[in-house]
DNA sequence: CAGGAGATGGGTACTAGTACGAATTTCTCT
DNA sequence: AGAGAAATTCGTACTAGTACCCATCTCCTG
């Protein structure tokens, strides 16, 4: 069936179609085609049988070097979030500073790679890039007086609003307001700003500064802080812990 | 042509295979068997052919009362939401109360119901329910201290890392860590519990509280968080919007 | 070197969402 | 009332991801 004498019938358009050569098709060559496409044409344009048409091989060969999309996806956005999660200042200048240039670049990246957007969301991202960029913002975290176990839960509180955050953006950038929506959805939407983020942000540093500056005493590098922290207190520690209103799924929340 | 005889052949298991009776699926019909369906058998069970087979008509029949999956989904979720996001709490004994037990309500219904985390990572959501939960968020707000425009950056903020935090959480649920996963990603992912959640936005909340003690008034001074040097704004995805295909699409419920 | 095990390239086909257009029924206007 | 317009139901088919299994190619082992 291979041999399609190409002689007669269907008169132009028709390529060789010969197998591609054994071997020649490798995980790095698929990962590093998607990267250009992606780079050249954008994610959306990423599919499995545009990947396969672009390296001259049928799809399906595609999945003896990669076990799904998403798993491709994965090294794909490793590889651009390497290029690109770094800040500029160093850490050493500043907690505060480090960490808004770090979830600020962050937020950037998602918002201007839905390939990111869509990892991130999917599952828990654990390539090299993502680790690294982790340990740094952990230390980052410590560096302002946290302790290990409070640095984490301030890794994730940051983790979780940036991503949320960028999810909402990118969720608004091309929506349309059907006719008759009312005004307060386009404020709403307008709030889904880069600025916004920032202001979001200060409000997640404030409270790990006031967290940091009540655990350890005494101040680590203060000199980076912008405000003096007003630590006075109001109301305490809510505690609700509804039972499930709706009977639904599952939640199973464990690790 | 409909006439299929019966009669002979293909001996159980046919069903007669009229067409349905005209006018007999209205948008009502629809969106109601769509509940029924995610509260029988969950999200992940409806299609747009599961739903039409359950309503006996062909799948593209839908697509004259619903102008897509989304449009579907986004009443749907509104139905969903409109019965569980109202805090037992009253909004007069606490607003910080309030506003926490009204956060964690929404993340467990987003991890809940997989059909709204989708909805609410899609586009800004505006539906009825949606919106009188925003009044009343932003009404327990104003009643921190913060002016209306803070007010709304606080809604943002809280928003924002409430729907990161879901999203966080609904995709660890069911993660298989690779067989030579780091333990760090484990420790990571041990982070995205409800119990995380709730320090996450004590962070948040404590935020709000300075801010809104700081000024009744007084313009808090930016200068706070540094600009990311690299930083470009605006999204970078291409936009494509939807031209409203056909007729279904109701006015957006209110929005 | 023959044979068989694995690895690798491919064709076929199934599920989902949905565009297109044909067939059918109801409504509107003259 | 009759005819065209509009609404509605549905069959066909296209794109995407990917399960299944066959065909081919390499290499290891007896």
């Amino acid at each position: 069936m291979a041999a399609r004498d190409n002689a007669v019938g269907t008169p132009q358009r028709e390529v060789p179609k010969k197998r591609a050569a054994w071997g020649s098709v490798t995980r790095e060559l698929v990962v590093g085609t998607a990267l250009r496409i992606v780079a050249d044409a954008g994610y959306e344009q990423l599919t499995i049988r545009s990947l396969a048409s672009e390296m001259g091989v049928a799809p399906m060969t595609l999945y003896h070097h990669v076990s799904s999309k998403d798993d491709l996806l994965d090294e794909v956005v490793d590889h651009l979030l390497g290029e690109v999660w770094r800040p500029a200042a160093r850490i050493e200048k500043g907690w505060w500073a480090w960490l808004a240039e770090a979830a600020e670049r962050f937020r950037q990246f998602l918002v201007d790679q839905p390939a990111a957007l869509h990892v991130y969301l999917s599952h828990p991202v654990v390539s090299p890039a993502a680790l690294a960029r982790m340990d740094e913002m952990l230390r980052a975290l410590r560096m302002s007086g946290l302790d290990e176990h409070e640095a984490r839960r301030a890794y994730a509180a940051l983790h979780s609003y940036t991503i949320g955050f960028a999810a909402l953006q990118a969720s608004r950038a091309g929506w349309r307001p059907a006719p008759g929506t009312k005004p307060i959805a386009h404020q709403l939407a307008a709030y889904t700003t880069p600025r916004q983020f920032k202001e979001g942000l200060r409000y997640v540093l404030e409270g790990i500064e006031r967290r940091a500056s009540a655990g350890a005493g005494s101040p680590v590098g203060d000199a980076a802080v912008p405000r003096a922290p007003a630590g006075q207190d109001g109301a305490g520690g809510p505690e609700q812990s509804r039972p499930e209103p709706n009977g639904g799924r599952r939640d199973a929340a464990s690790g």
